[in-house]
DNA sequence: TTGGCTGCATGA
DNA sequence: CATGCAGCCAAA
């Protein structure tokens, strides 16, 4: 027998790309009986390792055989490709720009109900040994379970039994032949279909339906049922489609059976039709509200700028009427276009119902949303709708709506351009989606604008380059009015024992003369939780947490000590665990902390909490949200959350409860942040005609950054920021790569550091090489951690030069053999 | 990255 | 001699 083990050739050979984080694609062989299904772009299920069905992208195809043995292509799963053409060479550039593997991108672009994966289910052995007496317990109830049901999922056993239990059982039996093992691939997402009813073709006129209702005599259910069929179908403006079954159902449940013996007599018929996940939203009638004149003229600076084809930063004031301006460019580009596309681009949080309600004003339901947070079915429905370019004209996402595989995109939008959240940390790939957008944008010869009330020192800095071209908005729109700032310094306040916590006296005063105004109050502090710190005051005890270098935050409503970067967490102890001492002290203030103090000083006032703990879906923060909206809570504390995209008429006072612990960031972008975070925060502050308060606590109130913000005049923030990022080498004169070593045993990490370091050292061009050092939280997840910062002059050939070198390093294997056991992980312009 | 394999240490 | 864990390496 020679046949079976001789490997045939295949007709046809596939690169499949992976969403792991694997170097290259994977050479599989095709089937002759699917070779002609098989296209670049399309999904295949291929295995992999033992058994494991995986969909994948095929990248390329060829003839010739790989010198090595190949398995074959398990399913086509498309007859279209599921991507554009132009994302491979975005891809590429993505992998290549931010060091990570095309695996990485493909997974963070394509919506994982797009690629699934297998399981393993458990079927009966057709022939069961006759002998049931060595199984043990578990495995009995296993293959008792599996009988009755024909057939179950390893996951469900692993709930049920446990995953070491359950993975045991059934390996043992499998090997003494009760079960066996399959793998199938998870179900395939389906477009959503709906059950429609109408009328046969039979009964159309006038005179079949009466013959109808006279057979329905005797059966007055039926009767009704039609009936009821009638009125809907009659109210219907298409009742071509017929009627939703489960509209009648919602009318009458109870007519289930009767519309069965319907159909069954011929007189209605039941049709699947598709149908959307993404229900309609109507709108769409009217238009965007005329611009003033100095919108109309930046409007122009727009257009100038994208007849000389670079991508315009319009830097505008806090209400100076930014989205008036992009609805203007959106209905412009559609309006030329019918089948244009355009995205919009937001910071995660600032998905607002807000932004999205306005712009389905304008363009009703060909409004997409785009986010991580949405439902898997969405997601997916809205991939496959932008791919085939139907139903939807403008995207409003956050960053990885960049990654859609946009049939005609003409236009991209970045809102709040300098928002922290278009960087995405963790997990790979570690991308910055703002400049993404830019050079996708050139690829594609599409528009850009990037827009914000304080740009990041990266646009800004381009734009004076001449690589951008700046539009300035200056006029408040509107007639708004500018907030009045109140600076409170706190080590006066405290040294006059004016402190109620951390609501210094001044602070109160202006919050009771705003609820007295019939006015809203948004309080902002950084930390969640009671309090960063709980100490022993006697023996100055400070609870750690076990895997990560920092203290336990103190959780005061929960009863729980909780670190906030590995979520370890033990039960708040009522005395110090070192000493015994009974009463021990909370250091800092949490956003927990905060509403206690609000409760004690005005009790009776309605408040609520906005950050990630409390809002951990996105229903939650609605609901929050909507409360505020609509005045039933009167002082909203939180996060970062509460000072984007929210706007509220009724706010009359914002105050940042702690300026400090933003101004100390340990970031060379911490002042910068702190600006923007400040003139956002001053921006939900006052509306229109009624100016409102921002009050800012801090112990340095003569920090240049408060400083900055009094006088409102963000250019020469940005100015005297830009001198000192150029003094010290930061971005954007030099560009930044960050390696971070991580491994259980500290050593390791510094000596791989090290390594990489010298490694660096040795290049023609050498980077200015920071470190390396252990961050400010060294240790995470039990892993210690030593980083390494590249500074590199802003040259394409330098940075080319360092990432090679960078990359050969790590896949070194003198480096793999002497530091096996380090993770690493790069952040370009991190 | 992940899982499976190898080799070594521990335990009945 | 079985079981567990760490380190190593390929994945087609």
């Amino acid at each position: 027998m020679v046949s079976a083990s001789v490997d045939t050739p295949y007709p046809l050979y596939v690169d499949v790309l992976l969403p792991l984080a694997l170097s290259r694609p994977l050479t599989y062989g095709c089937p002759v009986h699917w070779a002609h299904l098989l296209q670049v772009g399309v999904r295949v299920a291929v295995p992999f390792r033992r058994g494991q069905l995986l969909a994948g992208v095929v990248v390329a195809t060829r003839s010739d055989p790989p010198d090595y043995p190949v398995k074959s292509v398990e399913e086509v799963l498309d007859s279209e490709p599921l991507l554009q053409p132009w994302q491979w060479d975005f891809w590429q550039w993505m992998a290549d720009y931010y060091m990570c593997t095309l695996g990485e991108v493909l997974q963070a672009a394509v919506p994982s109900g797009l690629l699934p994966q297998s399981h393993t289910v458990f079927k009966p052995h057709p022939e069961l040994p006759a002998h049931l007496y060595n199984l043990s317990a578990t495995e009995y109830e296993i293959l008792e379970l599996i009988q009755a049901r024909g057939e179950v999922n390893q996951e469900a056993l692993n709930r049920l039994f446990g995953d070491q239990q359950a993975l045991k059982a059934t390996k043992s039996l499998v090997s003494k032949g009760f079960i066996i093992p399959e793998k199938e691939l998870d179900r395939l997402w389906q477009p959503r279909r709906e059950k429609f009813l109408r009328l046969s073709a039979d009964y159309q006129d006038e005179k079949a339906l009466s013959t109808a209702f006279e057979k329905l005599r005797r059966a007055p259910n039926q009767e009704k049922a039609l009936l009821l069929y009638l009125k809907l179908a009659g109210f219907d403006s298409n009742p071509a489609d017929g009627v939703p079954l489960k509209r009648i159902l919602s009318e009458d449940p109870s007519l289930q059976p009767a519309i069965a013996a319907l159909i069954k007599k011929g007189i209605l018929c039941r049709s699947d039709q598709p149908s959307t996940y993404i229900s309609p939203t109507g709108g769409g009638t009217s238009m965007p509200p005329a611009l003033t004149s100095a919108q109309q003229a930046a409007l122009e600076s727009i257009h100038k700028s994208f007849q000389d084809g670079k991508p315009a930063l319009l830097f505008g004031e806090t209400a100076s009427g930014k989205t008036e301006i992009y609805a203007h460019l959106i209905m412009e580009v559609l309006g030329k276009q019918s089948d244009a596309q355009v995205l919009l681009l937001v910071p995660e949080i600032a998905i607002t119902t807000q932004l999205i309600e306005r712009f389905r004003a304008y363009l009703g339901d060909s409004v997409a949303v785009y986010h991580s947070r949405f439902g898997e079915n969405n997601r997916t429905e809205v991939w496959l709708s932008v791919l085939r370019n139907q139903r939807f004209r403008l995207v409003i996402g956050a960053r990885s709506a960049l990654l859609l595989p946009f049939a005609k995109l003409r236009l991209i939008v970045v809102d709040e351009e300098h928002d922290a959240s278009f960087h995405q940390e963790e997990p790979p790939p570690r991308y910055q989606a703002r400049d993404c957008a830019v050079t996708l944008a050139q690829k594609l010869r599409a528009f850009i604008v990037l827009g914000s009330a304080t740009p990041s020192l990266e646009s800004y800095h381009n734009s004076q380059k001449g690589k951008y071209s700046l539009v300035r908005l200056t006029e408040r729109y509107g007639g708004a009015s500018v907030p009045r700032f109140l600076v409170v310094d706190l080590s006066a306040e405290k040294k006059a024992h004016r402190l109620a916590g951390i609501l210094s006296k001044p602070l109160i005063t202006e919050m009771e003369k705003c609820l007295s105004d019939g006015r809203q109050i948004i309080l902002f502090q950084n930390r969640k939780g009671y309090a960063p710190v709980l100490q022993c005051p006697f023996c100055g005890f400070v609870p750690q947490c076990r895997h990560c270098d920092i203290s336990l935050t103190v959780y005061q409503k929960n009863k729980m000590l909780r670190c906030r970067y590995c979520g370890y967490s033990i039960s708040l102890p009522s005395k110090c665990p070192a000493c015994t001492y009974p009463d021990l002290l909370l250091l800092g203030f949490g956003t927990e902390k905060v509403e206690d103090t609000v409760q004690r000083i005005f009790p009776g006032v309605p408040y609520d909490r906005l950050d990630t703990d409390v809002a951990r879906t996105i229903s939650a923060y609605r609901r929050i949200l909507e409360r505020f909206e609509n005045g039933d809570t009167r002082i909203l504390i939180g996060t970062q959350m509460v000072t984007k995209g929210l706007d509220f008429a009724q706010v009359g006072l914002v105050a940042i409860l702690s300026a400090d612990t933003l101004l100390h960031y340990p970031d060379f972008r911490a002042a910068e942040r702190t600006y923007q975070l400040l003139v956002q925060a001053a921006g939900r502050s006052g509306r229109r005609l009624t100016p409102g308060v921002v009050v800012i606590q801090t112990y340095k109130p003569h920090h240049p950054v408060i400083q900055a913000i009094l006088s409102s005049d963000t250019p020469r923030f940005l100015a005297t920021e830009l001198e000192e990022r150029g003094q010290f080498r930061y971005p954007p004169f030099v560009r930044l790569i960050k390696v971070r070593c991580a491994c259980k045993d500290e050593q390791k990490a510094l000596f791989a550091a090290q390594y990489l370091s010298e490694r660096l050292m040795q290049l023609p061009h050498p980077p200015v090489l920071v470190g390396p050092a252990p961050p400010p939280v060294a240790r995470i997840r039990a892993l210690y951690l030593y980083d390494l910062i590249l500074k590199i002059l802003p040259n394409q050939r330098l940075l080319q030069s360092v990432k090679q070198a960078l990359f050969l390093s790590l896949h070194d294997p003198p480096l793999h053999k002497k530091f096996s056991g380090v993770r690493t992980a790069i952040w370009v312009d991190p």
